[in-house]
DNA sequence: CCAAAAGTGTTGACTGTACACCCATGT
DNA sequence: ACATGGGTGTACAGTCAACACTTTTGG
């Protein structure tokens, strides 16, 4: 290894972050598409992203990327892995560190003045096909958190601070893609001791007010698998 | 994004590759650390790694490494984690893609010409302070090489071809730290439907022979959790 | 015949899954 | 009064964990 100049004597790859930004809305998930606005796959649909600026580190680069074209901060956000491979971009050799994030729908402001390339949601059921390899990228995300969700608390970054039983469970079946009994979730999932009632209760609806839980941690922490 | 000439343009971090290369010896899990020749932390234990090169993807780069400190090939590799931190190497801005490879004992040729920087195999539980955040690397590669030998088949990269029961329940008590029971890893493990026994049995000890078990697949398979 | 590791089943505890009805509220 | 989602318990099946003795070989 050298001692100084990395930047000038030793190759560099570029280096860019790109960000799978799920989130639920209509009972279904949706992740975060941008048209993009240059070449190359000028005017496509990809995942946000951009290159790493001098003194950012990757995770500082998703974050801005997701307060640009999100107007989001302050959700789960975790790396997922770092796609390189050589034909992946046709610029040249550009490698991407991948990263997803977990927000609650309504903290998603697609139209601030910064949000360029027309972000908007698609229905993971229903994905274009993507710039580069965002789709590769996009289905890893999604594995990823359907894998997390069923051994972590990330739940609590889909949900508002407050939530019954069911939006909870509705979550887990939205992400899971499958039913679940409503008993039995309910009986797991409060004997994990994540989550604790509030006094409060749901109102507005035309039915029975719904105890309202709250995550006694909305930091990420892990468990032992429960689904 | 900007549309050409992205290595002059743009800031470009440096990028390396480092991997954690476990090995059982002895009973024992061990990791290869090399003595960095160079400044920084010059003469202090590290992973070994180095810088991609151009037309090398991360991986290319983890098997030319692998090949060079430890004379290994056809082994798992998986990428692990990509660190950047900004302080993570005085020299600047240079992340480091993290690698780990799980090799068996005997494939391991640390003496070849090419092996510079006196590779050595060191116990885990009595690894030094390493350079950089080798470290953080280090334990991070453990944790998922403890997670996913509970959940895939990568023992097969830690054992010879053929093998006794016994020799894979060692392995995963190795990794783990812990006893397993006998008769419960077994039926476990056979019921997974991963090895099948061969005609062969061992010999040479001074007990009774045991029946030789092969990997059906030397790929990597992902299953229910089992342990 | 002795030492050493190989090989083999059963039981009880726990966990996961399937399943149906009454309750509280708004309209 | 009715429509809507909220809330609750039991029984069966499957999985996990604990546990000890006999077998086969080499020396």
């Amino acid at each position: 290894m050298p001692e100084k100049n990395i930047q000038k004597e030793y190759f560099n790859p570029g280096v860019t972050v790109d960000i799978a930004i799920f989130t639920i809305e209509d009972g279904a998930l949706k992740m975060l598409v941008v048209n993009r606005a240059h070449e190359p796959f000028k005017g496509a649909p990809a995942l946000p992203g951009g290159f790493i600026h001098e003194g950012e580190t990757s995770r500082d680069t998703a974050l801005r990327v997701l307060a640009d074209k999100a107007g989001v901060s302050g959700v789960y956000v975790e790396q997922l892995f770092t796609f390189d491979a050589l034909d992946r971009d046709p610029r040249g050799q550009i490698m991407s560190v991948a990263y997803f994030a977990l927000v609650p729908r309504d903290q998603i402001h697609i139209h601030t003045e910064a949000a360029t390339e027309n972000p908007s949601l698609i229905t993971i059921s229903a994905l274009p096909k993507l710039a580069f390899d965002h789709q590769s990228i996009a289905s890893y995300a999604l594995k990823r958190v359907q894998d997390k969700i069923q051994y972590t608390n990330i739940a609590y970054s889909l949900l508002p601070k407050s939530f019954s039983l069911s939006q909870l469970q509705s979550v887990y079946e939205t992400v899971l893609g499958k039913k679940l009994d409503k008993r039995n979730f309910r009986k797991k999932f409060l004997q994990l001791d994540l989550i604790r009632a509030t006094k409060k209760k749901s109102s507005g609806g035309r039915q029975r007010p719904a105890l309202l839980y709250k995550f006694m941690k909305t930091m990420p922490s892990e468990l032992r698998r429960f689904f």
